[in-house]
DNA sequence: CCAGACGTTGTT
DNA sequence: GTCTGG
DNA sequence: CCAGACGTTGTT
DNA sequence: GTCTGG
C-alpha cells in the first residue's frame, strides 16, 4: 500500500538530499493524504520540487475523479496497464517521504503504524505522473477564441501515483503491499533511464535500517496534520 | 463492428 | 454498501 | 489510506 | 488512447 505518509524533513535537508529546490518553503507534513497537492521531483524538471495531486488521472479520462482510485500502481503490471503504461515510459517521478502509515485490523478496531528509517531520514518512493486536461466542453458556435483555451489551461491537472511491490519482512507483519523505496543511487535511473532499467528497480527495499511502531488513531483523519501523529503510542 | 472499461486495496 | 473528498 | 456523505423541492 | 467483450 501506501495511502498516507509523512514529510516533515526541513527544506534545506530535502533540497540537499534530492538536489532540487522548492519554490516556496514547504510546511512540515505529518499526514500526507491522497487528493492533496504534494511535492514530487519529475523527470522533466528534476531540479525542482513540484506540487502535484496524489491520484493519477490518465490523459484520456473523462472525469478527474478517476484519480481517486489510482493512488497506487502495482509494480508487477505497471508496464502493461493502459492507465500507467505511457506514464511509465515517459513520466516517472520521485515522491519524497520520511515515513508511511499502515493500518492493522485488531479486535478493538484498526491500529495505525508508522514505518520509517531508524534515523527518520527522507527517502524516495517510485512514482509516475500525468498531465490531464478536461475533455473539450461543447462550446457554442460563437465561443471560439473565447475563454475556452484559458479555462483549459487553468484546469490542467498534474497528478501522480506511487508504485507498490511485495513488502519486506518488517512491513509484511502489518500489510500485504508496500510502496517501492528507491536507494539514492537508483534515483537517477528511475528518472532518466530506459524502461527496462527503470523496471529493474521495482523491488522490495530491505528492512535492515527500518522500524515500525504504533501511532495514535488521530492519524486516521487527514485533517490531523501535526507532529502528534508520528509519536509512538502504547498498544 | 461498437461499447465500455481502463485501478488498487482488502475482504468474502 | 459505495462513492467522494482530503 | 480514512472520513463522511449518500436527496429533492422550493425558498431565502 | 487502447484494449477487451459482445
Amino acid at each position: 500500500m501506501c495511502g498516507r505518509y509523512s514529510l516533515f524533513t526541513p527544506r534545506e535537508e530535502l533540497e540537499e538530499r534530492f538536489d532540487a529546490t522548492f519554490e516556496t518553503s514547504p510546511e512540515p507534513r505529518y499526514n500526507c493524504a491522497p487528493g492533496q497537492r504534494l511535492p514530487v521531483v519529475t523527470n522533466d524538471d528534476p531540479g525542482a520540487f513540484r506540487s502535484l495531486k496524489w491520484g493519477l488521472v490518465p490523459p484520456w479520462a473523462d472525469d478527474r475523479k478517476v484519480g481517486s482510485n489510482l493512488i497506487n500502481a502495482r509494480a508487477e503490471t505497471v508496464r502493461e496497464k493502459p492507465s500507467f503504461r505511457e506514464a511509465f515510459e515517459r513520466r516517472r517521478c520521485l515522491v519524497p517521504a520520511d515515513g508511511f502509515y499502515e493500518w492493522v485490523q485488531t479486535e478493538g478496531g484498526k491500529q495505525p503504524y508508522r514505518v520509517a528509517f531508524e534515523d527518520d531520514r527522507p527517502f524516495a518512493m517510485a512514482g509516475l505522473w500525468e498531465r490531464w486536461k478536461p475533455p473539450q466542453t461543447q462550446t457554442g458556435l460563437g465561443d471560439f477564441a473565447g475563454g475556452g483555451a484559458a479555462d483549459a489551461e487553468a484546469e490542467t491537472l498534474e497528478t501522480f501515483t506511487v508504485v507498490t511491490a511485495e513488502p519486506n519482512e518488517l512491513v509484511s507483519d502489518l500489510h500485504g503491499r508496500m510502496s517501492v523505496i528507491l536507494a539514492p543511487d537508483e534515483e537517477e535511473t528511475w528518472l532518466h533511464g530506459d524502461g527496462d532499467d527503470a523496471a529493474a528497480l521495482l523491488d522490495t527495499y530491505p528492512d535492515d535500517e527500518m522500524r515500525a511502531y504504533p501511532v495514535s488513531t488521530r492519524v486516521n483523519s487527514p485533517a490531523n496534520d501535526d507532529s502528534s501523529v508520528v509519536e509512538p503510542v502504547e498498544r
